[in-house]
RNA sequence: GCGCCGGUGCCCGAGCGGACUAAGGGAGUGGCCUGCAAAGCCAUGAUUCACGGGUUCAAAUCCCGUCCGGCGCUCCA
């Protein structure tokens, strides 16, 4: 039975969906206003990871993953470029969605994007005004009251007193909030900025408001799983608990969040010149690099990035690959009955809060086993573990199918003519001709293995 | 300052009181295989899990304290 971290209720809890063999789940998306960077991409991923496996686990799973098209963000960054806020919003837009792709992150069911839902925003705070658990103040905006919902705090265990303390200390406190907490279902605009009109003057949405209108409209009131970045658990995702509570909808029934990622011992930040972007990261290394590296940590632990860990994770694809083209190589049967027994462990890590760590494992296990049927001669077992390492890396996402061959025909012709001659300079032990052959093909990357099945060769 | 989460071999990292004789990966070293390589296989590596106390028959795992790091309390994945 799959079970999972679920951080409302602070431990590990069994998942029992909503609709038997379905699972809905909503995922914060990004503020568009800046390219995405390496933190994005984890926090993607962790969850492009649980929606992968759970499919492969057989459910059914509706994914949906919003797009922040507005915000003090994106307006301070538009005057700051002088463009709109349309452009801007639909720019990085654009250069998420490229870089998520490269990345394969699978696109979401849905991509809603808040300036979509302003109507749907403007009457839920409608409701939540009528049920008095909202008050607006004249030139302000409308603000949510947080004495309505009792158990505020509850997401990241606190208490509400707790709470105010913290924002006491900390954030200046507007003198017309009836309480500290209370926070913004819509701002009224300011001069110049985009705005929509409204009951309570002309402004734009609070940033909760639309994940609650976007979550619930495309899965229903109630639905089975809320992601996203730890960081989004508060103040974020406390208020769309307080704003969904406070117009009486069950919500999301489960929360999970994802660990951030640190860089060189350092979080990422901008300030402290460490900002890796998503691009520029994978320009330097292969989208399956950082997918494994990330997979060998638990979504659930703050990750280290560096140069040693990426290589780390490098050797660690080089390998899952080279069995792959040994496989392959000695023609394995790729639909040959799964290794039971290794699903069964596989299964068992994975059902444990996503065990990626334990879960690969598994599969750097098979891949040994495999490596040692194959050097002993036993095609079956081997072919055995080749199609379940297969399995498993596919419901992680991980594809071991280089394409280090493709894309180069006239290439491919030339080296197999090459390959063909040192072949035979092979058979009649010329081995310096062999050698040389092999020397200049290196010289120009390609790299060679000599095998039972005849000579693999790939770019290095 | 308050709260939460961490500190495990050269590196990344699992571990959630008893098969820890601490998973897995990377790097290193020795051996086997190979004409030689590459790939692969085998072997080797923490008497120790930040530090100091404590609980327990039993602790990396629980409790207390100290030091260090991260996150949240403010836009944030």
């Amino acid at each position: 039975m799959v079970s999972f971290y679920d951080t409302r209720r602070r431990a590990v809890v069994p998942f029992e969906p909503l609709v038997e063999g379905r699972v809905s789940m909503y995922v914060c998306g990004p503020t568009v206003y800046d390219d995405p960077h390496v933190g994005h991409a984890r926090t993607a991923l962790t969850f492009d990871m649980m929606r992968r496996y759970l499919q492969w686990r057989g459910f059914e799973v509706t994914f949906v993953s919003n797009i922040t098209d507005i915000d003090d963000n994106i307006i301070n960054r538009a005057s700051e470029t002088g463009t709109t806020e349309p452009e801007l919003a639909a720019r990085y837009e654009q250069v998420y969605i490229d870089q998520m792709d490269r990345f394969g992150i699978a696109r979401p069911d849905h991509r809603p994007h808040a300036t979509e839902y302003v109507a749907e925003m403007l009457d839920f705070i409608g409701g939540l005004v009528d049920r008095g658990a909202a008050y607006s103040i004249k030139g302000k905006g409308v603000y949510f009251s947080v004495a309505a919902h009792h158990r505020y705090g509850d997401l990241i265990g606190r208490t509400p007193e707790e709470l105010r303390e913290g924002a006491g200390a900390r954030v200046e406190v507007d003198v017309e909030k009836a309480d500290p907490l209370d926070f913004a279902l819509w701002k009224a605009a300011k001069p110049g900025e985009p705005m929509w009109d409204s009951p309570w003057g002309p402004g734009r949405p609070g940033w909760h408001i639309e994940c609650v209108a976007m979550a619930t409209d495309l899965l229903g009131e109630t639905f089975d799983i809320h992601g996203g970045g730890d960081d989004l658990a508060f103040p974020h995702h406390q208020n769309e608990v307080a704003e969904a509570e406070g117009a009486e909808l069950g919500f999301a029934r489960h929360w999970i969040h994802g660990a951030m990622l640190n860089v060189n011992g350092e979080k990422m930040a901008k300030s402290l010149g460490n900002f890796t972007t998503l691009s520029d990261l994978l320009d330097a290394y292969e989208p399956q690099v950082l997918r494994l590296l990330m997979l060998q940590t638990h979504y659930r632990t703050v990750m280290e990035l560096s140069d040693d860990a990426l290589a780390g994770a490098s050797g660690a694809l080089d390998r899952l690959r080279a069995w792959h083209r040994r496989a392959v190589a000695a023609g394995l049967d790729p639909s040959a009955k799964h290794d039971a027994a290794a699903v069964a462990r596989f299964t068992a890590a994975m059902d444990d809060d996503f065990g990626t760590p334990a879960g690969l494992a598994v599969v750097f296990d098979l891949v040994r086993e495999a490596n040692a049927a194959l050097d002993a001669g036993d095609t079956d077992r081997a072919a055995t573990a080749h199609s379940t390492v297969s399995d498993l890396t596919g419901a992680l996402g991980l594809a071991l199918a280089s394409d280090d061959q493709a894309g180069d025909d006239a290439l491919a012709a030339e080296v197999e003519r090459l390959l063909a001659e040192r072949g035979e300079a092979r058979k009649n032990k010329d081995f310096a001709s062999a050698d040389r052959i092999r020397d200049d093909l290196a010289a120009r990357g390609i790299v060679l293995e000599d095998t039972p099945a005849g000579t693999i060769w790939r770019k290095s």
